[in-house]
RNA sequence: CGGGGUGUAGCGUAGCCCGGUUAUCGCGCCGCGUUUGGGACGCGGAGGUCGCAGGUUCGAAUCCUGCCACCCCGACCA
């Protein structure tokens, strides 16, 4: 096995996935489709939870667990959302299991254990939610309900790619009920903020907020908010999603509320969520060629110091010094590890350090107790520096907050050099093929013309970001009369 | 589900066309020693139903048949 890492640059797909496994974030399963999150991914996946559901606390949410199984009569209630997830679902239809009499020590399933309503295993939770949020809500004094649940969902996905498609993922899905409509569309619009802010304050993520069009938008949805962001190659990956469900769901199960003035109406809805796909996004904005790069914020690791020594007693000198180090900055909030396992050389724990993102690198020798002095690495520029052991709580303190700005920065600068205005549909072909990212170009906001782009080259609609800018033009491909420019890109 | 490909140790592989002692090499793993400021080196060692089932043959990783699994390209998708 090479120890190096593929360069990025040869190959991004094989990049990406040596990078997930060597740096222990997640390795395949033996189970079709399906994904082992190791502990050092699972331990940065449970740093974004936690802030996430912070946030989701501030704006009032709480969180509740609703079933796995979807009966399917309720399932197929809401019939454009069930037309969207029906070709990729997973099914109960038995209960138990009996042995084979053909085969010894082999297990069947039991035909007589075949269930009346078969079950689907969630693809997404609106119906069990709906079906149960009818009985919570008659009057206006039950609304607002805003809920969350963290959970796994199965969507039966032909191809699969480690954190960007798997058969089983892990998210989060809020699930609000409103009195009306305004107060539902501000909740949707509310979140899809609450993302961008998460994924760009926390993981250092430059988003676009967006407006999905019709083709793209999530069945049952009457509108479809996101926030999209762009990958080192080029291609785009749908970050997070927040839906204006309308009054589609309260319709196809039936909840009605009384209103104050005594009437009855059926009640707003919305559904957003975020998944395991983050950590996708996470690895492909920020890693290089010697391995993940973690924003400080969700660095498990944000400090590792590391010992170069002859023998025990150089160690115990060396501890000597860096105990203090460490015990100042944990007192401050800081992440810290001291790795002094003997059993790997210093170059080895450099390299196993940097393929797993650690922001910042602190090792100290014996040249550096004489001198008080320590030699401090940071992971996103890869350089080293000598500084005074006094002054190392200060330093990384401040440097932290350097590097998170910093990768948000570089992402961002990254971002808008790849996002290209054209007015042609030569050029379009031309730059999606050689430079990849967003391009920006009218289109005449007809779903057939998007499915003919989509065809031709690949490329879908993104978004219509919220804070687009009126512009009359041409589209792109159609040459009919347009009033704003969309964004396209090939996408993840 | 359509087109193509691959299954050999934990991982990556050679051997297969043209059947023939004990199945190749690298990484990793174990032991001992020397090492330790960017993935150490030497010596020794362990680890294999050659995807599964059947067939041809004196003899099968190698040839034949069937099955299974996985990967890539399409369609689908957060």
């Amino acid at each position: 096995m090479a120890k190096k890492l593929t360069k990025r640059s040869e190959d991004y797909s094989k990049w990406y996935n040596e990078l997930v496994v060597k740096a222990d974030l997640a390795e395949t399963s033996a189970v079709r489709g399906c994904m082992v999150i190791k502990p050092y991914g699972f331990s940065i996946w449970e740093k974004m939870q936690a802030e996430l559901d912070r946030m989701f606390k501030e704006t009032g949410h709480s969180n509740a667990y609703f079933p796995l199984f979807v009966p399917k009569s309720l399932f197929e209630a809401e019939e454009k959302n069930a037309e969207g997830f029906a070709k990729e679902c997973a099914i109960v239809t038995h209960y138990r299991l009996k042995n084979d009499p053909d085969k010894e020590g082999k297990l069947m399933v039991d035909p007589n254990a075949k269930l009346e309503e078969e079950l689907v295993v969630r693809p997404t939770s609106e119906a069990i939610i709906w079906n149960t949020y009818k009985n919570w809500i008659q009057s206006y004094r039950d609304l607002p309900i805003l809920l969350n649940q963290w959970a796994n969902v199965v969507r039966w996905e032909m191809r699969t790619r480690l954190f960007l498609r798997t058969a089983e993922f892990l998210w989060q899905e809020g699930h609000t009920a409103h009195a009306t409509e305004s107060e539902a569309m501000e909740e949707a619009l509310q979140m899809n903020g609450v993302y961008a802010d998460f994924v760009e304050n926390f993981m250092a993520i430059p988003v676009i907020q967006g407006v999905k069009s019709a083709n793209e938008r999530f069945a049952g949805a009457e509108e479809t908010f996101c926030i999209e962001a762009l990958m080192q190659d080029g291609k785009a990956l749908q970050a997070g999603t927040s839906h204006f469900l309308g009054q589609n769901f309260a319709k196809a199960f039936d909840v009605k509320f009384a209103t104050k003035e005594g009437g009855l109406e059926h009640v707003w809805a919305t559904s957003w969520g975020v998944s395991t796909r983050l950590m996708g996004a996470l690895i492909m904005t920020h890693s290089d060629d010697n391995g993940l790069v973690l924003p400080p914020n969700l660095a498990p690791i944000q400090v590792v110091f590391i010992p170069i020594y002859r023998g025990e007693e150089e160690l115990k000198s060396i501890t000597n010094v860096v105990d203090p180090m460490v015990e100042a900055l944990r007192k401050n909030g800081v992440r810290v590890k001291f790795d002094d396992r003997d059993t790997y050389k210093p170059g080895y724990k450099f390299n196993e350090h940097e393929l797993k993102g650690v922001p910042i690198r602190i090792a100290v020798g014996p040249k550096d107790i004489e001198k008080g002095t320590v030699e401090l690495a940071r992971r996103d520029l890869l350089t080293k520096e000598y500084i005074p052991q006094a002054d190392v709580a200060s330093t990384v303190k401040a440097l932290l907050e350097e590097i998170q700005t910093n990768l948000l920065k570089r992402a961002q600068e990254f971002r808008d050099t790849h996002i290209t205005e054209v007015d042609s549909y030569d050029d379009f072909k031309e730059l999606l093929e050689s430079k990849g990212g967003f391009l920006s170009a009218h289109w005449d906001g007809t779903p057939e013309t998007e499915e003919r782009i989509k065809k031709e080259t690949k490329a879908t609609i993104r978004c219509i970001p919220l804070d687009n800018k009126k512009e009359s033009g041409n589209c792109v491909y159609s040459g009919k009369p347009s009033s704003q420019r969309v964004l396209f890109a090939k996408a993840y």
